[in-house]
DNA sequence: GTCTATACGGTGATAGAC
DNA sequence: GTCTATCACCGTATAGAC
């Protein structure tokens, strides 16, 4: 039934997310994946040739929930930069909220394999320039050289990512493992960090 | 011979410290640490009966480069918060530009396994009161709350850590592909992002 | 398409000679 | 202490029945 082969391919597709996200394809198993799909092993190998065709295919995916129109974003020409900066930040927060495992994720494997992402660049059509524009448009508007923009541009992400990559450190020195502690201090950083970086600006 | 066996251990003990902490404990294989170490595979295990003995050795021994005095140096009541603010990241820097994959690893090791940090609190008497008194006494200075001075302590730390952690992706896109001139910009961090952390406080 | 059974290679770990 | 040889197991992948 084609309907049910969809239907597995897609369960698959679930089970090998959860499990990759979690452990890493280093660390992950295909019995694992097999299981939390409810599925059999050798299914995995008639739907994906190999693990390293499904992790490819998993990657990619994720990788791309990272690269949203947040290029487009900073370089809108309608936003004022503190609308751009609560926009960025905001938008960013969320989608890590919604995907906790994310950030590891990808600092792991494209530490284990930086060419990963190379191919993801071609496969999406990344364009290098676009990258620049933004941030000369962004210099601008800050009345920053390029480099203090994209040094600045370094800033927002380095503060919207790391409490989700270093929470496991974080959670237990400064919040005592108090898990929904911590998960309030996430939400509040939407609009928190935001009115940070803004501070930093506006005593230029 | 006494001074042979020593030094054939920390031969072991190297090699073990360069492959786990680009690999992981996952991606690591008990051969290739025997081949850099320039010894037989059956040496690593008659030095450290097992692979996750020797890689407890060597995770206990790289977190404890990232736990230096700095919760001293924030608790310290003869500097200025300018002057900590600035000692804190430009040695925290230092050590990760000394260690660029220490940040990898532990982000990597402790969202695989986060006993490990449990373990290394209690092996090294860490007391979390000193962390509190810490941040009290900076958000009196800071003129802040509690809470308030925390969040500065994370954004604080992110900053540190993140152009480490995320240094595949930012030097591809931001960088393009160059090393020499992400190193450069490593190093200015030291200065420069005190410099924007005070600029925050200023505006206050 | 989905299953069971199995092949095959690799990896951690040990035995035993020197 | 250090080596070679080998074991036992596990994980990916495939063969083949249904």
């Amino acid at each position: 039934m084609k309907e049910l082969q969809k239907e597995t391919e897609i369960q698959i597709l679930d089970a090998a997310r959860k499990v990759f996200i979690r452990k890493g394809l280093d660390g992950a198993r295909m019995q694992e994946i097999a299981d939390e799909a409810k599925i059999n092993k050798a299914l995995l190998h008639y739907y994906f040739r190999s693990k390293d065709k499904l992790f490819e295919m998993i990657f990619q995916e994720e990788i791309g929930k990272f690269f949203p129109k947040m290029v487009g974003l900073i370089a809108s020409p309608d936003l004022s930069f503190e609308e751009k900066i609560k926009a960025f930040v905001s938008n960013y927060i969320s989608i890590f909220i919604n995907n906790p495992f994310l950030p590891t994720f990808l600092i792991r494997e494209l530490h284990r394999d930086p060419e990963n992402l190379k191919q993801f660049l071609v496969n999406s059509g990344f364009d290098i320039n676009t990258v620049n524009f933004a941030i000369i448009g962004l210099s601008k508007q800050l009345n920053m050289t390029p480099e203090e923009a994209r040094n600045f541009m370094i800033n927002m992400i380095s503060l919207c990512i790391f409490p989700f990559a270093g929470r496991p450190l974080i959670e237990k020195i400064l919040f005592a493992d108090d898990k929904e502690e911590y998960n309030k201090f996430l939400e509040n950083r939407k609009i928190n960090v935001a009115e940070f970086l803004i501070s930093s600006l506006n005593n230029k």
